[in-house]
DNA sequence: CATGGTTCCTGCAGGC
DNA sequence: TGCCTGCAGGAACCAT
């Protein structure tokens, strides 16, 4: 599933192939994942347009124009780009086709069509469909103390905080459970019970986790997680917990627990991660 | 407003 | 064998 380091592999894959490139040709073979205006539409406001070096918010990543205007993507669960010639095989899914002045083509693959594409008038420096995503941990501007901040003024718990999108953009499920435990956290603490130097722990341990991600080309299980060559990263013999349910943890060898949570998973060490003891109760 | 639950999608694994 | 259910999950959307 692409979270921050994911899609920071596939960046600069095409800041490599499609930096410079002119679209001449659109094509569109599923409408759903076209988040815009209708397929037409899209056709039309993509045509013609030079594409500059992509950018990454998050997960979160477009293509400005060299106009100001941009194309928005998102990876959602299983998007891919791809950079092929013309004449390769399709791959299976294959949602939209941009042929480039290159002769190649950009190729958006996407499964589960959590994903998708949408026109960003004006959109180059930062399209404002996302203009309401946080900072994350990688942007030069990053506030940690203000991150800090923000997530103890919460009534939350600290793992619901850390994939607020909101908040702080780039953490998806796998890297909030292998950052807290690295962090020693539980899932379900209480964000009001957090000490600013726990917060800031846990924060710190998530881009240490995503960087090392990215060094490896980032999590891949299966076909759903590639780069534009279709090229699966190495990080996932490194999880510590996610996905381990029943392994011994590599620190103190209790077995891996699975909880259900926000009706997904939670992966942690029942013995590292532990929950704050209860505050005295009113009755 | 903040918070948390629901929903969108497809393919695959596991049970019967 | 084959059908059915559950599960994977980012983020928009909705209800409280």
């Amino acid at each position: 599933m692409p979270e921050l380091p994911e899609v920071e592999v596939v960046r600069r894959g095409l800041e490599k192939n499609v930096t410079g490139r002119r679209v001449c040709g659109v094509r569109v073979l599923r409408d759903r994942p076209v988040r815009w205006d209708g397929p037409q539409a899209f056709r039309d406001a993509m045509l013609g347009r030079t594409l500059l070096a992509p950018r990454r918010r998050g997960k979160y990543l477009w293509f400005p124009f060299d106009d100001g205007d941009a194309m928005l993507a998102h990876l959602g669960m299983s998007g891919q780009f791809r950079i092929d010639d013309p004449g390769s095989e399709l791959a299976p899914n294959t949602r939209v086709i941009f042929d480039l002045d290159d002769g190649r083509q950009l190729r958006f693959v996407d499964q589960r069509m959590f994903g998708g594409l949408q026109f960003s008038a004006g959109g180059a420096e930062l399209p404002q469909q996302i203009s309401h995503i946080a900072l994350d941990p990688f942007d030069e501007e990053f506030d940690i103390e203000a991150t800090v901040a923000k997530i103890r003024a919460k009534r939350s718990t600290i793992k619901r905080a850390i994939l607020d999108q909101g908040v702080i953009s780039g953490i998806g499920n796998i890297y909030a459970d292998e950052s807290l435990w690295r962090a020693r956290t539980h899932y379900d603490f209480p964000t009001q019970r957090l000490t600013a130097a726990r917060a800031r722990r846990v924060l710190e341990t998530a881009k240490d986790v995503m960087a090392d991600s990215l060094l490896q080309g980032g999590t891949s299980f299966d076909e759903l997680y590639v780069d534009i060559n279709g090229s699966s990263g190495y990080f996932s013999r490194s999880l510590n917990v996610y996905g381990q349910e029943g392994k011994a943890c590599t620190r103190c060898g209790t077995k891996i627990r699975r909880d259900a949570f926000m009706n997904r998973s939670s992966y942690l060490c029942p013995k590292c991660q532990r929950l704050p003891k209860p505050l005295a109760g009113k009755d």
